[in-house]
DNA sequence: CGGCATCCATACCGTTCCGTATGGATGCGT
DNA sequence: ACGCATCCATACGGAACGGTATGGATGCCG
């Protein structure tokens, strides 16, 4: 009896957390809460942004909460840092894997997915890291580690493609460059038709000489 | 008598005005050294870093001094701005007139010039100025005009060479998105010859194919 | 029911800013 | 010598923000 009881309120304490996270799931916070809302500022006002107050009166709570979660601000800041490095890491293996055969194709859309007219946020966010990355060395280490990661899947895909390795190199470091710098750039004056522009790039860009 | 000392005078005032802007040039302040100092503060924090008082403990004055020149943050904001587009226009077209016969030459000098290493302050104040660009508008249309402006006159160092036009207009986008981009990447731990790499990647960047 | 942990609100302090008001110092012309 | 303009110091109010202390609400568990 003793153990059947045990066992129901087990269920009905399940079930009623369950039925809580689901009807408070906006109201009762937790530290992932706070680095997603930290996120979106991040890709609109960048790293200068992210106030305590702020993020609170986004989350529709007082700063009460956030110390609960958080040791201080800085204790935020290096969860954003983790959450964003171990984003763009799994980002990377998943952007870069390519059935054989296919890793010309797969350089294209790498070019295609970082453009910046799509997945502005994301691109964004990628800047104000950068821009972080500046003024903290920490974060700069981090920068450093996805950037190798990140030029090294490519210039496996670039090497799977025939091209030799320096070249390989040079055209990965030149493909991600671009990426970025094309996101800092207003070149809406410069032309009509920047998609055929960028169109050529990417073929300047993933397609070797004389192909 | 009196139109000799009046003469006399006037030199004496130009002297002795001579003598005290080189003596306190830099205890009498006016809006360009405000400006100058500016552009400091920008480059190492970027424009959030721009801030009245602190401008003034590194004048060594107080913000009344500040206040005298400048309406308000603002204004000065406005002045660094300016500044800004007419140092960047005067040196678009200094970067980008080359003799007849050296306009290759000339688009290897304009990818050294702005190459990250050296330059850093004048980089560090281009990226400053493009983030800023993103929370204003009128920053996004000055920055819009010096872009377009440097994508023609590189897009004119192109046609010389004798690329076509769709071309010229691609390769000189390329160009400009690299190195801005490339100063934003942290590619130390990728490989250990990166400058042979950066000439590899000029060549891909000016050499016309076949070339 | 009573004790306890979780989670958040409120109130408060110190700091850093922006902007204003006002006075002081210096130098100029007359 | 006098008034006047230039240029800056000082003092103040107000707002935004980081961080702490404390109390209150809620739910769980025995």
């Amino acid at each position: 009896m003793d153990a059947y009881g045990s066992v129901w309120r087990h269920f009905l304490s399940i079930l009623l957390r369950m039925d809580d996270t689901v009807r408070k799931s906006r109201i009762q916070l937790d530290r992932d809460a706070w680095i997603e809302q930290a996120f979106d500022v991040l890709a609109q006002d960048g790293v200068a942004g992210l106030r305590v107050e702020v993020l609170a009166k986004k989350l529709k709570v007082t700063k009460g909460s956030f110390y609960w979660h958080f040791k201080d601000r800085q204790d935020l800041l290096d969860g954003v840092l983790e959450a964003w490095r171990d984003s763009r890491i799994r980002d990377i293996v998943k952007q870069t894997r390519a059935r054989p055969g296919e890793e010309l194709q797969q350089l294209y859309h790498v070019i295609d997915v970082y453009s910046a007219s799509r997945n502005r946020k994301g691109m964004l966010i990628e800047l104000a890291v950068r821009e972080w990355a500046k003024r903290d060395t920490v974060v700069a280490g981090v920068v450093r580690e996805v950037d190798t990661k990140r030029l090294e899947h490519a210039r496996s895909l670039f090497l799977a493609c025939g091209v030799p390795m320096q070249e390989a190199s040079s055209r990965c470091m030149l493909l991600y460059a671009y990426v970025f710098g094309i996101s800092l750039m207003i070149c809406d004056g410069f032309s009509n038709e920047i998609d055929l522009l960028k169109a050529d790039i990417a073929d300047l860009i993933a397609k070797a000489r004389g192909q």
